[in-house]
DNA sequence: TGTAGAAATGAATACGCATTCATTTTTTCA
DNA sequence: TGAAAAAATGAATGCGTATTCATTTCTACA
């Protein structure tokens, strides 16, 4: 059985017209008799021709490809965007390619040959951007948006929750229910999240004239929670709430907490932040901060397409909401 | 600032070389003279030259991009299973398309994209593969491997884990321990995996003469687990274990369970399937059936890549083992 | 029926590259 | 030093499509 991949012309040579009407054809143009049209498609059918992405794209110059960065596709926070990004783009007749950048930085390799495929877009989620990576996407004419991250000094949409803000609330609440003792475990110091997340947590604190407050560093990972609170109860038996830089922190840090003896929201509250899936298991039933992760998405999806559309639209940088889901691991202590 | 994609032909005049040339340099091509490859690319640096992915894959009719096809990305074993493959084919210089198919099977139209984009080779992850859609992959040469499931009918390799094996193994382990009454939460009633576990699990029963056994459906998530735990304890208070037909089953059928108020594995006994991290976390501690993650991985990229470069090739089926893993939620009851 | 205008069609071309083939340059070794 | 072999180079070509431009066919309307 021989496999020939068909050309347009093969088609053409079936139906007995021109390449440039089989062309026409499969490209969508509406300047062809429903004769001919008719013919071309039976004639397709039966060579089983597809058109050939490639060399179209040399022609057009859109490839409809976009590249979706992410450090670490573990976490469920992550899973969960990337099922979303798919859904969005992929209704929108673009194609996902999947990078995972497991070191710091995304490889310069990666972004080489992201560029040789000529992507349109590039969704950077989480994933340390270096500034040269970034640059070149931009010299390129590549559209680059940001999710859940930002950086001041580059030229690029990004789409993230106030964290800030959020870190406020959560601190105000906590304050507000009456604990005295509060710590902080954080993700990987340089990232966006875990700066604003700190900051806003610490102006609150400072305000309120709270001095009894540990940080604890962490990487978003279960285990950097569960160490983090073993180390944190260790030094302080006192601590009566911590507040962790992601949901899977929380859960480590739960379980450290169970592991010692300690209970949950009894002895200590928690708080954790994303409200993942699994923070809402009864076996967890986590109080966190939920960010509104379809909206954000859409509005990534939006900016993105309208910039790949108009090379003269400005960055923009959108900043959403988001609110806390009450659950059960904080507890009054009034 | 002009954004212009410079070509072979840029890079050639200002080198002063031909085309030619400069194309040998970047297809790795050894004829090229040390003088002459250092001013071409000492041209293409100053230029900001890359070469076209879409141009050299027409002629070299090699794309060296893969589609990775799931259907539920938030699984965390599929995320994992994503990460490693992710590793493995970035390594060989693949490229990752990322489909997820919400949908109980792949949709005919995402088919024919990838097909447009002349893939090399397509790895089908537990998502359900209509035989249109597998001829369609084959008619046109791409290569085929199923991961984690087979059918019997299609001509593609498939590499999954001896599930039918695991499950009576699993089936000896819980008689052995003294338990009575068996239950059983399955995922979807038509994937390989399923009928497989299924299968092993009721033959052993079968042999011991075990008649107490119920059978409860489930989709392979938490929720589904955590209904059918409910309704098997509703229907009988003396299920002593429960076999889930993955792991994320196992947490919420142990979330239900302790949510009704009996203990594990004091009244209940719980074995999962993956080995998934979370069944470690402490809260869980869940005994589970190890899949030989990487080395299914290795295994399917090893005969993706070698059915791509020979297209003689035939399909293989590759069938391992794994291993009990024991944690804390099977207690004899002897 | 005749004609202007619209619609449909095909020939030719270009997209950016790898590759073949013929030619030139360099190297090797007697 | 010279001839043969090897290496390097460039011109030309084609991969499969979209698009432009010129030409032909069709439609509408007087």
């Amino acid at each position: 059985m021989e496999k020939k991949n068909y050309t347009s012309q093969d088609v053409a040579e079936v139906a007995g017209v021109s390449q440039s009407t089989v062309s026409r054809v499969f490209a969508g143009n509406t300047n062809v008799s429903e004769k001919k049209r008719k013919k071309i498609l039976a004639a397709a059918e039966k060579l089983g021709y597809k058109p050939n992405a490639h060399a179209r794209s040399l022609i057009t110059r859109k490839t409809m490809m976009i590249g979706i960065v992410m450090r670490n596709i573990r976490n469920p926070f992550y899973s969960a965007v990337l099922e979303i990004f798919h859904n969005r783009l992929s209704a929108l007749g673009y194609h996902l390619i999947f990078i995972n950048s497991e070191n710091e930085e995304i490889q310069e390799s990666e972004v080489t040959q992201l560029l040789e495929y000529n992507i349109e877009g590039v969704i950077i989620t989480d994933a340390l951007l270096s500034s040269s990576a970034s640059e070149k996407f931009k010299r390129y004419g590549i559209v680059v948006v940001l999710f859940n991250r930002y950086t001041e000094h580059l030229e690029s949409s990004a789409v993230f929750c106030d964290n800030y803000l959020a870190a406020k609330q959560i601190a105000t609440y906590l304050v507000e229910t009456g604990h005295q003792s509060f710590a902080f475990v954080s993700g990987p110091s340089d990232t966006s999240t875990t700066i604003d997340r700190l900051k806003g947590f610490k102006e609150v604190l400072k305000e309120r004239g709270i001095k009894n407050f540990m940080i604890e560093p962490g990487n978003y990972t279960f285990e950097s929670g569960f160490k983090a609170a073993q180390e944190l109860i260790t030094r302080n038996k006192n601590i009566d709430c911590i507040f962790c830089g992601n949901d899977i922190i929380a859960l480590g840090v739960m379980d450290a907490i169970r592991t010692i003896g300690l209970r949950i929201p009894e002895d200590v509250s928690v708080v954790g932040f994303d409200n993942i899936r699994m923070s809402e298991w009864p076996s967890y039933s986590l109080t966190t901060w939920e960010q509104p992760l379809e909206e954000m998405v859409d509005t990534t999806v939006e900016l993105l397409v309208n910039e790949i559309g108009d090379t003269t639209a400005k960055p923009q940088i959108v900043m959403m909401k988001g609110h806390l889901v009450v659950r059960n691991t904080v507890r009054s202590r009034k």
